[in-house]
DNA sequence: AGCACA
């Protein structure tokens, strides 16, 4: 069962999260390893018990998902392998921009979805039963960035929009405090960037989500992307 | 495994 049979669109669905992280600092992590890959309108994530360890992630750009579905696919996420797909309908945000959203249709298409799950209940408990035989309801188990080029994870992160006076220095100590941390490269001749290296593609990424955005000056976000390699 | 918009 590969994720091709789902078209491509602009949000992705991931699936397989670590679901001990807290979901606040669960979007802002996917938000900041996410955003290379391009303008993210909106991240979703919550905690239900049947929604947990799963996210979603609204991009501007179908191009921009797509890179991230092939570009990050598996890759250990607070260790635990990323399953990507597409995700199979529209986001509302999407939807509320390209005016096909409509309040009353989606609220009934809930009180359906609900309904269907009750009704489901009823037909494993024939007597009205309710489940609290041990909490276990398995048992009851039935039918039931400007990113053109694709940027694949890299132990070297390219820094950019850095304010003219940033020095390697400065650099080194905001990256440093990161494991696996190496060393930080400036070019003399091209001022605003840098290369800052890890000892593996991993912790230039924990990296990464920490820092994505940082400002040194208040007008200088950082923009942190993989290295091509 | 699990496709929502708290």
């Amino acid at each position: 069962m590969l994720s091709g049979d789902i078209p491509p669109s602009q949000t992705i669905y991931i699936k397989n999260l670590n679901e001990k992280v807290k979901k606040e600092e669960l979007k802002r992590s996917l938000y900041a390893l996410f955003s290379q890959y391009g303008r993210i309108l909106d991240v979703v994530a919550l905690k239900t018990p049947k929604l947990r360890g799963q996210a979603w992630v609204v991009f501007t750009e179908i191009t921009a998902a797509s890179n991230a579905v092939r570009q990050m696919q598996n890759f250990p996420f607070y260790d635990k392998p990323m399953r990507i797909q597409y995700a199979k309908t529209k986001s509302d945000c999407i939807a509320k921009e390209d005016g096909s959203y409509d309040k009353k249709k989606k609220q009934e298409e809930k009180a359906e979805r609900k309904r269907r799950a009750e009704e489901a209940q009823q037909s494993t408990m024939p007597n009205g039963v309710s489940a609290q035989n041990g909490g276990s309801t398995a048992s009851f188990r039935h039918g039931n960035s400007s990113a053109q080029e694709a940027v694949a994870p890299n132990n070297i992160l390219f820094i950019e929009n850095l304010p003219h006076e940033a020095t390697s220095m400065m650099l080194e100590m905001l990256f440093q405090q990161y494991p696996g941390f190496r060393e930080v490269r400036m070019i003399e001749a091209k001022p605003g960037i840098a290369f800052v290296e890890f000892e593996d593609d991993q912790q230039s990424s924990m990296a990464m989500q920490t820092l994505q955005g940082f400002k040194i000056t208040p007008q200088n976000p950082m923009t942190i992307t993989f290295a091509k390699k």
